[in-house]
DNA sequence: TTGAAAGCGCTAACAG
DNA sequence: CTGTTAGCGCTTTCAA
């Protein structure tokens, strides 16, 4: 109690750590990064020793010579125009959640960056460019964004949340929507529905692609080869459309698959307008399991967004530790959740 | 085209620069951080040499020396529970979009943290005491979050948004509560309401408690010193009740004032059932333009949170500039939404 | 006004 | 297996 330091107390370093445990620097350091090499007693010493001083690396100084940093940019782009709410949406909000919950297991906490013009995209490659950054996560709105290419031709350590619309060499995780669809279309089956339907997405997204196909294959296996199909473009509106199109075309439909929930929920609208109950003379399934579908009991098929989202971490960690790993995809399989709807 | 260095390109140092400019280390230095005691001509060829290298700052260096980060923390408080989806609110969307907009016109991105737990608050403690953020924008969902007094116990500069319920010295953004709620008043008194009442919120809420207050002022000024009121805890659910009650209590009413959204759309719900036609019967305003208000075209009180954010940003960056200024506040206006409700 | 030199705290050869 | 030594790139006295 009579001898504190005489200024503000400093912060430990790796010298003191040394002097109390009696040893170089260089052990110190040794023992702190986990190298294996060290006698046993002596890496008691150290610890310690850090113990009793309280020490914790200073980042500045280690990332200065090993030219990392030890933190990643996690980068959110929205379309250029609209992205006035970006981290609203519940999908970024998930995605970030899962990044951010995965992450600080591990200590490290991800800067945030929105992507939503071209000089901000540049700014993001720079940023991560300049080593603020060892590498970043890629979560883009829309599959063509121009953002992945320009941290591969970088060279930068980068991985997307689902694949892009254009082959780019980089890593992703993805879901099987294939899978997704084909659950939507077991459970119609299952349901006794027999004229079904799909309201597709637009044809420019592979995802959306993906579930058409998915969906086809499946009621193929069921006996059902033809399909009928109206495009939509995600937005609710636009499931209205469809679902009075279809209805239009073949109005003893009892069962609908939608590619997103949006159009999902418009098609509901436009069923119950036309005096359909819903399930009981059509059964509606979405896809996506967002917020607005489950407060309207939608039945949807779902993706484990966080554990996506850690996955995507864990890849791109790795990328970083072994940058000369090939680009991989890990594809989540989807799970189908059902509410009142079918 | 012939003398590409032999290796892959090594970032410019201080040193390249210097060579190239034909002046010291020491100089290049301060030109790049402003320095004013440096010749002009010397300033020019310096800049030319930095933009004929591509040469930019190494923050690790730099930060080892200056004991500055030149980053910051946001911090997003979620409950302990029920925290799975903070990043998906569209409240902790839109501060998040309004910092990170803001912060990277100075090519600052935040590192995100969340912090749901003893030990994650600990963990966002640490993360800055130990210098790996210069300070910490706090938004938490709850007033009486502990993480504020954590961090000014530390002595470490933090911003909130939205003063604590218990006073810490701490500098924070807010909006006038009173106002908003008189912006209401006002509203609902020049439509013609004789019987109007108010949906509160929870007591323990110094802005629910704000927001009363300053509708109760607002309607004694129009000569109406009485006031209806029933609690609700920020919930539709409870906004239901509130209204069954007040309906209960004073069939006659013409207008509600709720102090959120949802119980506002509890307190539409409720209204419906019993036939009352809105607003023609009743005129129904809520608080915070939250996304469900507006899908239901409830005429609301909105704040500016992009600003907000902004200048919590500002004054964070401010505090870390300049450590022993005094706790700051910033105090912003709301606006009345009107939609179709009022 | 400018330069030389020290040193921030750490890791990584390189000897021993 | 351990210590010595040399920097990483930058800012900042201190002299000149």
């Amino acid at each position: 109690m009579t001898d504190r330091p005489r200024q503000a107390v400093r912060t430990p370093t790796l010298e003191d750590v040394a002097r109390v445990a009696g040893v170089s620097r260089a052990t110190v350091s040794r023992v702190i990064n986990g190298v294996d090499t060290v006698d046993l007693a002596l890496r008691e010493v150290v610890r310690e020793a850090v113990a009793a001083t309280g020490y914790t690396p200073n980042r500045a100084a280690r990332s200065l010579v090993t030219k990392r940093t030890g933190s990643i940019a996690l980068v959110v782009s929205g379309a250029d125009s609209s992205s006035d709410q970006v981290f609203g949406d519940p999908f970024f909000g998930r995605v970030t959640g899962g990044v951010v919950r995965y992450l600080r297991t591990l200590g490290i906490h991800p800067a945030l960056l929105l992507a939503d013009s071209d000089q901000a995209r540049a700014q993001a490659v720079s940023f991560v460019g300049q080593g603020n950054a060892d590498g970043a996560l890629l979560v883009s709105i829309h599959p063509a964004d121009p953002l992945p290419r320009l941290f591969v031709q970088k060279g930068l350590p980068a991985v997307l949340f689902a694949r892009p619309s254009e082959p780019v060499p980089v890593s992703y995780v993805d879901l099987a929507h294939e899978n997704g669809a084909a659950l939507a279309a077991d459970h119609l089956v299952a349901r006794g529905c027999r004229h079904v339907a799909s309201i597709a997405g637009p044809a420019d997204l592979p995802a959306a692609q993906d579930r058409l196909a998915g969906f086809r294959q499946a009621m193929a296996r069921h006996g059902r080869p033809y399909v009928l199909v109206a495009e939509g473009n995600f937005t609710v509106e636009s499931g209205e459309e469809a679902m009075q199109h279809l209805l239009d075309t073949a109005p003893g439909i009892d069962g609908v698959f939608a590619a997103n929930d949006l159009m999902a929920l418009g098609a509901l609208r436009v069923l119950r307008q036309h005096g359909r109950r819903v399930p009981r003379d059509v059964a509606v399934i979405g896809f996506d399991d967002s917020s607005p579908a489950e407060s309207a009991g939608l039945t949807t098929v779902a993706q484990p967004i966080e554990e996506m989202a850690a996955e995507m971490a864990r890849l791109l960690l790795r990328h970083i530790e072994d940058p000369s790993g090939p680009p991989t995809s890990v594809i989540f399989d989807p799970v189908l959740v059902v509410r009142d709807t079918a």
